[in-house]
DNA sequence: TTAGGTGCAAAGGCTTTGCACCCAA
DNA sequence: TTGGGTGCAAAGCCTTTGCACCTAA
């Protein structure tokens, strides 16, 4: 039985990288949340440097421990499917909630078209905007 | 019969938006391209200024002429399903092969869960990335 | 004619980098 | 002990903005 913060300090480790108290900081302030944007991330670590956020980030993304999510303009980042279950968004345009959905059929869906083309898949994005339900009722 | 470049003049008519000649410009910069960014955009209009192809990016964003396409850490301007059947892509990560797929199956599981969800769509993007048939065999 | 659009230059905002100091291993 | 990591500040980039001039309608 192997906590998320385990599993990240051996993923460090195995990576010839230090287990130091920034990264731990920026770990744990991505744990449980929904996606957070920059700006969000660096004023939860408020004892870690901004730099050194970006800094963790870019290692993070390296070592696959964190993904980039385009929501229109904007990204946000959140743990990869290692640390939370594979999932993709419904990003709401007028309110900017997003809303995690995780589908059998869409990822069936996705192997059948990649086969259809001949195409081994690797990774995939699936991203929808729109109006979610509550501004939906009032626009 | 009308051609694209009448149909994108119809459009900013229809917005009261004067048709300009850097407004054209950017315009047929992306008609019949490859998703561009923003660098590449900016070099094929070199006549018109930077601030004015952002500018003419932004309008077109708002009436719905132009997209972003999130490829990876960047982004990528193309013509929305107005002008390009609407599609999504296969790249291949070892040969960076882009293969378009239009596939109703697709559309028609996007639509159930963004229902499902309570949800409005009004765009999705779907990106998958792996290897293409010759890579998958060399690979 | 004139309101909207453009070019230019400068400002903004987010991200990265250089460097001296610090701490995980 | 010591090489990688961090904090700080400054630089870089991409993008946006202010303003005077231009041009589409």
């Amino acid at each position: 039985m192997s906590s998320a913060r385990d599993d990240f300090i051996d993923i460090l480790k195995n990576n010839q990288q230090s287990v130091t108290k920034a990264r731990l900081s920026v770990f744990e302030a991505l744990l449980g949340q929904e996606p957070l944007d920059m700006h969000t991330l660096v004023a939860r670590v408020p004892k870690t440097d901004r730099a050194s956020v970006y800094r963790a980030v870019e290692l993070f993304e390296r070592l696959d421990i964190v993904q980039r999510l385009h929501t229109g303009w904007k990204y946000k980042l959140e743990l990869t499917d290692k640390f939370t279950a594979h999932h993709h968004h419904l990003t709401c345009i007028n309110c900017g909630r997003t809303i995690p959905m995780n589908e059998a059929e869409l990822e069936r869906v996705i192997e059948d078209l990649a086969k259809a083309h001949h195409f081994r898949p690797t990774a995939h994005q699936i991203e929808l905007q729109g109006y979610c339900h509550r501004c939906s009722a009032v626009s």
